[in-house]
DNA sequence: TATATTTCATGCATTCAGTGCATTGATATT
DNA sequence: AATATCAATGCACTGAATGCATGAAATATA
């Protein structure tokens, strides 16, 4: 077994296709179909399921998949521990969409002045997405919202941070000095998709006073669920973060108190995987811009 | 970087000597020279000290080496755990020099009757290497007296024995109805050499009852302390299961009593590590097996 | 001090595993 | 029925890894 046939079985079993397997990785079809089938060989089982218009895991494809990620990942971490000079090398970072573009620049700007010469890859992903890639090695930092389920992963609590209610210009609850998630029970909530966890904060938040939200319409982005309540179409809860990069005069944010609602930010790192010494350093900036955020 | 290239460094960095390396590997001594050469020029920076009579890893070889190890180990269980059938297969048991005579062959022919085609290497060694070795995949089951620092291990207790006071025949001690551990104070000792737990283990029984015993004698084998005791030489204290399998009767043993000086055995096994059929089946025969030796 | 020995590196020739090209075969899609 | 898609296979080739012969450096030995 070589490295080499671990990346070209990834390669296919990702496209699901051997002919843009191929493409992706420099070689011709012919070639990673004989690679792959060396590898089967050795393993004394089919990979792959050769349909006709697709190929597809087998069970034990599956497994051996999860298995090659994992000895490539070590590889990775290996080369990077040895070739680790704490100036130059590849930095991956996932983060959720609703911290990502809020939260990240602060944290980017001051490592850049650090380390001018690194490189940062930073990708936006689902909560359990970025789990899994960060349990896999695929990812080195992950920033999240709490609660998260993290087995075999480091989680660092950064900072709490508020969730404010967005009302369009000249709604009622724009005059009235204290607002509570009750007085929200007949509102129509404007809130994002379910794929992000937010949403699922806002509803169980609602569930714990006893209500389920009138969810009168989903979009995929904050700017958009902003928009959206700036027409009045409904109301929404919005990070503080989120708020503070708004500066548009078309949507008002009031505090809801008893209790407030808040969210909490963690850094999520993988104790199993090499820390390179950009990572540390990273990680430092992200705690430095996170300090500012829990000082509001 | 390619799978070859860490065995080959591997084999290297274990004789010290291209050389040797390259006879072990079925390769020229040029062909590895250039192999290691390749993957140093990939990672930046030399392995290894080329000195005159030998080579010697660096600092990045050393910490390279332990990672190369861990990949391989991967690798080997990837596919271990792909070609698992439940019958054919190897399987690696370490135990220390004290336990391995005496209960590893009752395990083995449990085993062996079930698996009659499965292929089991046992080694005897020190403590710490056992569980080094366990950690890094190398070995699947490891047996040994406890306590053990075992972190990322799983520890499982499966027995106390009493420890035996070995006598030559027609000592006083051999009448005396009751015996305890004050009895030997002033009596000289034969104990096994440093490196065995065993020796460690009756000092600090010896330290509790506020003396230090007075040790004449070391030997690297049970048998040889036995013998030496025979002969006269002083007394000891001896596993119950060592003193199972003594059919002679030119020593004498005896119970120690308040407190009964006893070792607890354990069965350690890496939880990193994929647990195959055979190793799950063998993990059961051991616990068939201490059961018996529980029952005494 | 001279010589022999040990050991790793390097120049050069060779080989074979992996690759590319062309093609086949199988199965959807139109 | 014709066409398109996609993986497998026959064949030729290439180049990376290897083997052989030798060099270079350092120590051991006479």
């Amino acid at each position: 077994m070589e490295l080499t046939q671990l990346r070209h079985f990834l390669a296919v079993a990702e496209h699901e296709n051997f002919t843009r397997a191929a493409v992706e990785l420099a070689v011709t079809q012919p070639a990673l179909s004989r690679s792959v089938a060396k590898l089967e060989a050795e393993l004394g089982q089919p990979l792959f399921e050769r349909q006709t218009r697709r190929v597809r895991l087998t069970d034990a494809g599956r497994l051996f998949e999860s298995r090659a990620r994992e000895i490539l990942a070590l590889v990775d971490d290996a080369k990077a521990e040895l070739t680790d000079d704490g100036q130059t090398g590849r930095l991956r970072v996932g983060a959720i969409p609703t911290i990502a573009p809020y939260f990240l620049p602060g944290v980017l700007r001051l490592f850049r002045d650090l380390h001018p010469r690194a490189q940062v890859v930073a990708s936006e992903e689902t909560t359990d997405r970025l789990l899994e890639h960060c349990r896999q090695g695929e990812l080195d930092v992950v920033l999240l919202a709490a609660p998260v389920a993290a087995p075999h992963l480091h989680v660092e609590t950064l900072f709490t941070e508020e969730m404010l209610l967005v009302l369009p210009p000249g709604d009622p609850l724009e005059k009235q000095p204290r607002i509570t998630l009750a007085d929200l029970r007949q509102r129509p909530f404007v809130l994002l998709d379910e794929t992000h966890c937010l949403s699922g904060m806002i509803e169980a938040l609602c569930r714990q006073r006893a209500f389920q939200p009138i969810v009168v319409e989903r979009a995929s982005q904050l700017a958009t669920v902003e928009e959206l309540v700036a027409l009045g179409h409904g109301v929404s809860l919005i990070p503080r973060m989120a708020r503070a990069v708004d500066d548009t005069r078309r949507r008002v944010y009031r505090s809801v108190t008893n209790p407030k609602p808040s969210r909490t930010i963690v850094l999520v790192t993988n104790p199993d995987r090499y820390h390179s010494r950009l990572m540390t350093r990273f990680c430092a900036c992200v705690r430095e811009a996170a300090a500012q955020f829990a000082g509001r």
